[in-house]
DNA sequence: AAGTGGTCTAGACCACGAT
DNA sequence: TCGTGGTCTAGACCACTTA
């Protein structure tokens, strides 16, 4: 930890943390900063890529360098059915990150092409084989929150309001039910790491800032897969929330994990 | 997209793509690249930098670059309680995904403190109030995989075996059904971000790199918060695996979302 | 001993936004 | 016009690993 630029990483990050430098605030400029330790200027950025590489700060140029703002949106992957109001009406603090929920925006594209190879295999998809495809980007206050594209088997949509880009009344869910594939199961999966140069573009976002991709697959009663959705959720604009319950006839207890 | 650096980055990038790199491999060296795009050092270093920055490559010094390893761990925050068999024996790569689950090591450390705000408020603590903290970091093939911290009022598990630095049998949970306070439902939260420099030394984690911080909050039938769990995910090692299904007899079906 | 990345210097010119 | 960060040059010495 001798490296001068970690020690003015580490001065500047505790500045951050005691609250000296608020969300939002601007820090002093590069040359402040190399006046006030007596490095070169290069050194001085060293140490701000430093802390923009942990994601506490980034750079507005020409205006200056400034702190950066994490604001959370609840995203329930569990609400795609239904809402599990009992277990929150308890808590405060998830009563008050319920009501942030502010209705979003959202634009929606429809095409029809080969999924990703994850798809396909988690749709259970030959080479080749097609799917429709509803590209949402959506947006709180015009900024964008996340992007959500849910992929489905050609065949099970083909002819139905599925493959039309507009809203459709009560969810693709009924439509799908209508073609007798009704939704029973779902197996969601997250993955946590830094945006692509395209997502970075897609969600304005800045270069090495963290994304949870969750791949949602859903499944008929049969175990036929229905709907694989991927879902690219900023780090500093979401927050994951799932609400579990246990079954008190079941033969076990929750244990503490090995 | 103009600047010599990024169009090396781009280069790179692409390669490792296509899979001219392979994970693991050995970029040319600094000077090697520096001499094929006839730029400053300093320059291949910016490009390399941000490479780094998208969590694609890492150096080890110094023997060079190398392209980064990802291998996942499944994390499956349900099997705290039980495991949803029924659901995944139709998926095969949920059953590679399970039986990947090679029998991790751990260490553990107790310790009774103040928790961090977060957690005091999840239990519903006053100001100054006590835990019982059960420290753990969990290792495969002697590589930390996670830190997990539980947090238990003090009140509720004293002079219990909770507060001793030991494997308790059948797991804390029986302990607490003994005490009276059996856990009946959970709240999970998911927050995404840049590891803090605490947690890349604790988790060996190169800088930049993604966690996923996992909360889990458990109640019993009446609502009184018994333990908070403070996970923390390194994104490269842990994919977080949710199963869910919906009650054939409710009154709403799953629908997309809006 | 040779080669690697890690750190640092001391400049330079540029585009862009605010004034 | 001025100040800002963005990019780039052309070096330097260091610690460390491998041969």
């Amino acid at each position: 930890m001798a490296a001068k630029y970690q020690l003015i990483a580490g001065s500047l990050r505790e500045e951050i943390r005691a609250g000296t430098y608020a969300q939002g605030d601007k820090l002093p400029t590069e040359a402040a900063l190399r006046q006030k330790w007596s490095v070169a200027i290069g050194t001085v950025r060293s140490a701000l890529a430093l802390l923009q590489a942990e994601g506490l700060i980034e750079p507005d140029s020409p205006r200056g360098w400034f702190v950066r703002r994490i604001e959370h949106q609840t995203y329930r992957p569990q609400s795609d059915g239904r809402t599990l109001k009992s277990l929150s009406e308890n808590e405060p603090w998830v009563q008050q990150i319920l009501k942030e929920g502010r209705e979003p925006s959202q634009s929606l594209e429809v095409e029809i092409a080969e999924p990703p190879a994850a798809v396909a295999e988690r749709l259970r998809l030959k080479p080749g084989e097609q799917t429709a495809i509803r590209r949402r980007l959506r947006f709180i206050n015009g900024a964008p929150v996340n992007i959500a594209d849910s992929y489905y088997p050609l065949w099970m949509v083909q002819g139905t309001e599925v493959i039309i880009p507009t809203d459709i009344p009560e969810g693709v869910s009924r439509v799908l039910t209508e073609q007798g594939y009704t939704q029973m199961s779902a197996i969601d999966e997250f993955e946590v790491r830094i945006a692509t140069p395209e997502e970075q573009a897609r969600l304005n976002m800045s270069t090495g800032q963290p994304v949870a991709e969750h791949r949602c697959t859903t499944f008929t009663s049969e175990g036929q897969p229905v709907r694989c959705s991927v879902h690219v959720l900023p780090g500093d604009r979401n927050l994951i929330v799932y609400e579990r319950t246990w079954d008190p006839h079941a033969e076990s207890d929750p244990k503490e994990s090995k």
